[in-house]
RNA sequence: GCUGGUUUAGCUCAGUUGGUAGAGCAGCUGAUUUGUAAUCAGCAGGUCGGGGGUUCAAGUCCGUCAACCAGCUCCA
């Protein structure tokens, strides 16, 4: 690398990149000298440090980690030059199979036939790479990095093919911003929602049903909570909501597609002498319910709702607590539309998207997914919806990336990416353009002309699935949800049982209110209950005690600790009300 | 599904080289009537994930099935 033109700065992302990729480098150079037998794979930098992918003989743990760190370490003292030099073709794969590199010399044969095959190399440590790097090792600061993790990986990401193994790592320029990189994930871990679910009453998993989770009644309130806003918001925005069956013959799977394209996924059954599935989707059923009955122009775009629950056969080793399940319940939709209205459609539903997803705290990032290999209709249909889409939410002044390759295969699709109070992640809204099932059920309305015409349609959910919404928002908030959300608003707590009916009359008024409150009365000291009150992250806590039984006062404590004094009832709960009202993430 | 790991009381975890199980919290009972993050005492609770095998003897060793965890693949 050139060192005029270069910013030799960590918040330079290509700086870091550099950094982490020489840093993959180093730790392959280090197995190599401790296990020369390893066979090495890739070694790419990644958004957060880098991996290598390597074929061992043995299976790496913890301490075969804590030896290459060590390594490592003597390999940055050694100051070694990265020196990068180029060879014909047919010279790499001798140098490879020399080596007897075999991953090695599979990448070089897949190389375009005249590219120009670069190695770097440091002291006796050489490897196959496109660059760039640091000029030497001595530039890696060898106490502020960690292996953190050594996992399976496919070789070329192809299940077919050889499992490799992957260390992972991750570097910094100084040692307290890994302590403080390190701290990130163990807060991460504090806001585990299957910790948080199980802590908090909210949702449980069992063997007796793998993926398939059960709702407590904290979780219930919450996820009614969640639909009331939900379904608020779409009548807003025009939508009426349909529900259909779960269970549908093969013949409608056949016609929509899925008994050829998902049925790997889906859960069947035969029921006399008859094929049928448990739907892993809900548009077959919105076909069917649009169908029932003849369409005008008038009508479009008609938004259709449904809360669906829809069963998938994931693979045992993708679940994961609510964000990965074999059964769920999709906030879908289905707009039947003219192709004028699409444009329009389209920015309804991304206005929708962005007053939803405001209200939790959520920003997002956009990716478009094109045409997969496995896919439906025409290529140029496929071009063309891809434009609208993009049209759509360029017109919006919105960025977007492009996700090659990856559209539903019915039609190209908007993934919204959701990003949490601690930067990661999350794909939950999607809306994906279908010119395919209209066509498969002939669907139709009277234009203005008097003819039939074929509607288009887009699929949609805002939350994605209820079920890893929830996940998503019980990290996000660390399980303190706002007034609005949360399970209990209210936690009454006494402090002898001389407050008892008082506090039991207090929890009726609230109740009345809608508030939903829980009575403490346990012959217990308010230190314990304000505690245990704390951590199930109930907003309010109203302590009464004599004093405010004299009064006729509750006197109030956030579950942040701030006390905010006595006040009347009717006080307080004009309060409340304001906070849940607003939906202020307090 | 693949690779590696884990599975002991409701929860979080101890259990030494194989010699038939412990703690804290939760629960129950009693005492205590307490004002802003854990009152005290007693009691009860487990065929050690399931079913096999090795052994005089298995929570500990070996295979097998299941679930879970970290990734990969796949995905809302």
């Amino acid at each position: 690398m050139s060192e005029e033109n270069f910013e030799f700065s960590f918040e330079n992302p290509e700086y870091r990149k550099t950094y982490w990729h020489t840093c993959s480098h180093v730790m392959a150079q280090a197995v190599k000298r401790l296990w020369p037998e390893v066979k090495l794979a890739i070694g790419p930098s990644i958004d957060e440090g880098w991996y290598y992918d390597m074929d061992a003989p043995f299976a790496f743990t913890p301490e075969h980690l804590e030896q290459i760190e060590a390594e490592m370490r003597k390999i940055c003292k050694e100051k070694l030059k990265l020196e990068r030099f180029e060879l014909p073709r047919p010279e790499a794969l001798k140098f490879m199979e020399e080596k007897d590199e075999k991953y090695k010399v599979e990448l070089i044969n897949d190389l375009p036939e005249d590219a120009h095959i670069s190695f770097y190399k440091q002291g006796e440590f050489t490897d196959l790479c496109a660059g760039p790097h640091l000029d030497s090792t001595g530039r890696i600061k060898g106490n502020a990095m960690k292996l953190t993790a050594c996992n399976a990986a496919y070789w070329r990401g192809d299940s077919n093919r050889e499992t490799l193994q992957r260390i992972y790592g991750i570097a910094f320029p100084k040692k307290e911003e890994l302590d403080e990189y390190l701290a990130k994930i163990e807060e991460a871990k504090k806001r585990d929602h299957r910790r948080l679910g199980k802590e908090l009453g909210l949702f449980m998993l069992r063997d007796e049903g793998p993926g398939f989770p059960f709702f407590l009644p904290k979780g219930m309130t919450l996820k009614n909570t969640l639909l009331d806003y939900w379904r608020k918001v779409h009548k807003k925005y025009g939508y009426v909501e349909i529900s259909t069956p779960i269970m549908l013959n093969r013949q409608l799977w056949e016609r929509s597609g899925h008994w050829d394209h998902y049925k790997n996924n889906m859960y069947t059954t035969v029921i006399d002498e008859v094929d049928f599935a448990v739907k892993p989707m809900n548009c077959p059923g919105g076909m069917l319910v649009y169908a029932s009955e003849p369409h005008s122009y008038k009508e479009l775009p008609l938004r259709v709702g449904e809360i669906g629950l829809v069963h998938r056969h994931e693979l045992s080793g993708a679940l994961h607590g609510l964000f990965r399940v074999r059964c769920f319940n999709q906030d879908d939709a289905h707009v039947f539309m003219t192709r004028e209205q699409m444009q329009d459609v389209i920015q309804e539903t991304v206005r929708l998207f962005d007053e939803v997803y405001s209200t939790f705290g959520l920003s997002y990032t956009i990716e478009l997914s094109t045409m997969p290999e496995d896919h439906i209709g025409t290529v140029e249909e496929w071009e063309k919806n891809q434009e609208i889409l993009k049209a759509a939410i360029t017109a919006m002044g919105k960025d977007f990336v492009i996700n090659e390759g990856d559209g539903a295969f019915y039609g190209p699709k908007l993934d919204f990416h959701l990003a949490d109070s601690l930067g990661r992640t999350w794909q939950c809204g999607t809306i994906q353009l279908d010119s395919q099932l209209p066509e498969r059920f002939e669907l139709e309305y009277t234009g203005e002309d008097g003819q039939k015409h074929r509607p288009v349609m887009i699929h949609r959910v805002v939350l994605g699935s209820i079920e890893r919404f929830i996940g998503v928002i019980t990290e996000h908030f660390a399980g303190a949800f706002p007034a609005w959300l949360s399970p209990v608003q209210v936690k009454l707590l006494t402090v002898t049982d001389r407050a008892d009916a008082y506090a039991g009359e207090v929890a009726a008024k609230l109740d009345a209110m809608g508030f939903r409150c829980e009575v403490d009365d346990r012959n217990e000291k308010i230190g314990k209950k304000i505690r245990e009150a704390t951590l199930q992250k109930a907003p309010y806590m109203l302590v009464m005690g004599d004093r405010d039984i004299e009064n006729q006062t509750v006197s109030v404590r956030h579950r942040s600790g701030e006390d905010l004094g006595a006040m009347t009832v009717d006080r307080f709960a004009a309060l409340l009300k304001a906070e849940v009202e607003s939906m202020e993430i307090k």
